[in-house]
DNA sequence: TTTAATATTTAGATAAGACTAAAAATTTAT
DNA sequence: ATAAATTTTTAGTCTTATCTAAATATTAAA
């Protein structure tokens, strides 16, 4: 059974290998971490002699399936927990993480179980991310970023690819929400912001914002 | 802010302390945490260097203010969880203890609140002991042993002693829950055991069971 | 009131997880 | 291809929480 501080490496180094699938660095991992590469060091061979990840001395560091089926159950809790806050608990997606980062490592299946039976078989988070299944299969949706849509296009949020309180908070402030309908109006081309119709309204948002947005064409 | 073993040992001064209110010792304490006495010793230290019991070399602990504070806090949060188990996640009151063990450790004011309302602002938890206020304070229930109660009287069980697993099934198996009437028939002075009728079924529990259920006389 | 038994504390070790500083390996630049 | 820069690992230290063994204090017995 991996302790705390393992399960956060284990998501740190799943959450890192996600997109690029190649191996993860040291420095990476102790940049998730915000801890020092030597520490990343010492917890990679702890890992590694658990069987949790494959590892070369100055190669890099790769889950195993094991590894992968600690980490994805990590995340299953963390988001089941999120959405628990926000659904029976009053909580706004903003306040969530830190609770959910707690939350996720109480070690009982029947808990996990009946915490998502409770919410009904629930597929996704409240930050759009999805919520892997009892047997770690993680349902891939196909959204993309608002970034890359193209003019007088319609779509639909369903997701944030930041998802710190502060652009949670920034979405909230300027009425948007997963469900909320956008239509691209225009982008420009000097500062990449885009020129959007939401809710009737039109707006302008940065080009950080356009590319911490996920949505699904409608 | 108390570390998750410093709030195991105030947890367990505390209820160490509940009844005779006199200090603890560091043998009680060791015993009670399962560990040796001189691992005891060093929390002590610990404990009183942060100021949350009064300590003499040799002549026992009691909790300080702050100390009591922190102990019913976590008391608070243990029973709230085990009744959200109960009640929203289909567990049974044998099944709750070991996983509030971890889940009274998260911390977050705004969770404990929102589950207290959830729950609707409980004021005792599966096993019939109080839930303490956001104030730490604990409501007194006049509670008795069964063991005490007079013949033909008719009383009410409201709480178990022993809240261990074996005797929770013990008392499902025999159908005895909170609110099961029970009217004593006879005590046999010899073994102590006694004579009851329940549900209108007679049954004789022992001496051990007598002393582990608590009744209110109806 | 000495002695014996028990309780408590101290001393020294260990393991997990983190750190700093320094060494070694790898990658990039000249 | 060699030197410089960067990355990664190692060596040694620190803190928390635990342990065993030994020393000290307290309590009970003779
Ligand atoms: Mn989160
Ligand atoms: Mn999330
Ligand atoms: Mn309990
Ligand atoms: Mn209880």
């Amino acid at each position: 059974m991996a302790t705390l501080s393992e399960e956060n490496y284990l998501k740190a180094i799943f959450h890192l290998s996600r997109h690029d699938k190649t191996v993860v660095s040291t420095n990476a991992i102790a940049q998730k971490m915000e801890t020092k590469a030597s520490s990343a060091t010492d917890m990679i061979k702890k890992l590694f002699e658990k069987g949790l990840i494959d590892y070369e001395k100055y190669k890099g560091v790769k889950l195993t399936e094991n590894g992968r089926l600690a980490a994805v159950s990590v995340i299953r809790k963390h988001r089941l927990w999120e959405l628990f806050l926000v659904d029976k608990l009053r909580f706004s997606w903003d306040e969530v993480h830190e609770v959910a980062e707690q939350l996720e490592h109480i070690k009982s299946k029947k808990l996990t179980r009946e915490l998502d039976a409770f919410l009904e078989f629930p597929t996704e988070d409240p930050h759009g991310d999805p919520i892997p299944d009892a047997n770690g299969n993680m349902p891939s949706s196909q959204k993309l970023l608002l970034a890359k849509v193209k003019q007088l296009q319609r779509c639909i949020c369903v997701g944030v690819k930041d998802s710190t309180p502060k652009f949670l908070q920034y979405l909230d402030k300027h009425k948007i929400a997963l469900g909320t309908e956008i239509t691209v109006l225009s982008r420009e081309s000097y500062d990449e912001s885009m020129a959007l119709k939401i809710n009737n309204i039109q707006r302008t948002i940065s080009k950080e914002v356009a590319h911490n947005l996920f949505v699904k064409i409608s």
